[in-house]
DNA sequence: TCAAAAACTTGTCGCGCGTAAAAAAATTAT
DNA sequence: ATAATTTTTTTACGCGCGACAAGTTTTTGA
């Protein structure tokens, strides 16, 4: 395709026989110009090696195509797999997104919407890290830029949120573990960097009195993104200080089950469902390093594909003028049964 | 700090009283310029809320502060690991990391070195997918861009590589499983998509007839980068036809490894160095999960801190001319005993 | 102290493109 | 065919900053 280097739009308008302000209004929307312009311009295309200069571009627009997806941990695959979602959406509809990672730091968050404001971006979409965010410049930012929260809300931040049904998720999974065996205890860290945490919480409480029985939740220790460090060094002593007060565990999600089911290895107890095994343990999110744990772990699967797609649509509706007033999309989990419980 | 927003150079130059040359001077390189107008610049940026274009700033250097990462799978926490590593060290030294994600594909790779290349980046480190990587598209993104190629080498491309020792990885490994039992098998996909897996197998099959034992290589098929599934599904069927001829099995990498971990749980083989166990199981990475496996996984950990320094500082220099030939640096792996093995 | 060197100021140009207004051309409708 | 409408062209300006040259001030050093 591409020969010969086009240093400049002017230079391309000229070879491809089209005026340069007509060029411009293809390149920002192809779809803005006559058809038997854009063809002429796209024959040009494939002629003549000629990209628009992006800095140029973006100087002088007030709004870019550039999209910002913020996560709170890309090293998390349930993260990454979210991002990439969304990446590829946003690619679909022609826009440019950059994907950053907060890394666990409200600092850090702080700095990549720092970053981005100056990226002047059509919009962001925001996994905020939750309890740690410094909340007040999250909506200095949200008011700035339009912003779609996701995973985990700041209430009334942003454009909308679009999220998990956490409640559901622990009612689902309490269900299914009072149905096939001895009614859980909740395992959580004392102090969850994520709201989700709570909601969760709340949901299996409710989930309990419901179907009669006493709730009883086991609070650990543990600061920061460590979770399955967690899980492991502050299950294994739970267990050994007997703290653990059913035979069935939910933990508040998976990457903390799978430390406990590490420390319920060390310490000689067997997992799962057969009569055969001393405890149940199930998580919440799907992880996808759930699959392969030993015994692979009962899970309530979060739907990537219609978080991504629906935070994607909705920041799409706002950037093009349609945003409604700011809602919260909630999506149910599925219940995921295999060998842990 | 900032009250009031000013809208250009010119502008915080007249209200820090510093002349607009000077000012861009600073902000190319706060170094270049005399102390005490650095500290009239910083009081005035602390009392007013201005940050240069980034647009208007890239668009007129030939060199931007930009540096491009390339990983092959942010997915996989090894490589989210370690591209947080890199980006700090370059947030460190005053440049604009961006990371790319190439997700598996070939065809991602290459567009994301044509994204990179319109963002006129003072540096890119690429860690590229291996096998399946567009060489040719590849080396011509080289000689255009400053790059420092980590974890897969293409020969002769780039500045330079930097990664691991992985014949030494083998030889550790094979080393330690030997005195500590039966001499290991193989265990490795059969079109490894990364061309580390070949220098393993070879490190391994070295390290074997040193020792006086006979090389066994178990290859199974599986296309793609889901390795866990792979090590999972063709383990399984390995376990089963008693293709492996060992009670030790040396897998490839550490993904791999977790997989197998799976199907030899699903086969009830009991996996780990203890006499009631059936069978020995090493990885070679240091996974992130490998310390959650149960049993944890025996492994070699390669050294994220020196590779992604070494690779940053390479890049580094020749970015700022004093760039030596293209060499290839290695580094070590050490040995993680755990119970797999 | 005085000259040489370094740092700063003033002024001016250009980068590549967005954007706006008015005129011209092409398409569509009547 | 003519009028109404849409699209393109022409012309011109501005964005915010990098870069350069020539002149001025400050610092350095013996």
């Amino acid at each position: 395709m591409g020969d010969v280097k086009v240093k400049n739009m002017e230079e391309f308008a000229a070879l491809s026989g089209i005026s340069r302000p007509t060029v411009s209004k293809y390149f920002n929307d192809p779809g803005s110009v006559r058809a038997s312009t854009r063809e002429r311009i796209e024959a040009a295309l494939e002629q003549y090696d000629y990209r628009p200069n992006i800095f140029a571009m973006n100087q002088n627009r007030k709004l870019t195509k550039n999209i910002g997806i913020v996560v709170p941990n890309v090293g998390d695959p349930f993260f990454a797999e979210i991002a990439r979602n969304i990446e590829q959406r946003c690619v679909a509809s022609g826009y440019r997104p950059t994907l950053f990672s907060s890394h666990g730091e409200a600092d850090h968050e702080v700095d990549i919407l720092d970053t981005l404001r100056s990226l002047k971006p059509a919009g962001v979409l925001l996994a905020p890290l939750g309890r740690a965010s410094d909340r007040s410049a999250i909506e200095k930012f949200c008011d700035a830029v339009p912003t779609v929260l996701f995973d985990s809300n700041l209430n009334d931040i942003g454009l909308s949120f679009v999220g998990s049904d956490n409640p559901q998720f622990s009612r689902l999974i309490v269900d299914y573990l009072c149905r096939t065996g001895e009614p859980p205890c909740f395992f959580e860290m004392k102090n969850p960097a994520n709201p989700n945490a709570n909601r969760r919480r709340q949901g299996y409480i409710q989930a309990m009195e419901e179907l009669g029985h006493t709730p009883s939740i086991v609070q650990v220790d543990g600061q920061g993104w460590d979770f399955e460090e967690i899980g492991r060094r502050e299950g294994g002593r739970a267990l050994e200080r007997k703290a653990i007060t059913s035979n069935t565990v939910l933990c508040s999600n998976d990457r903390l089950a799978i430390g406990l089911l590490t420390a319920c290895f060390e310490n000689g107890i067997r997992v799962g469902r057969t009569p055969d095994c001393a405890i149940r343990v199930a998580g919440q999110d799907d992880h996808p390093f759930a699959r392969y744990t030993c015994p692979p772990l009962t899970t309530i699967a979060q739907d990537y594909e219609a978080i991504s797609r629906h935070a994607v649509e909705t920041l799409f509706r706002a950037i093009d003028g349609k945003a409604g007033p700011r809602d919260t999309i909630l999506f149910e989990g599925r219940l995921v049964m295999r060998d842990s419980a």
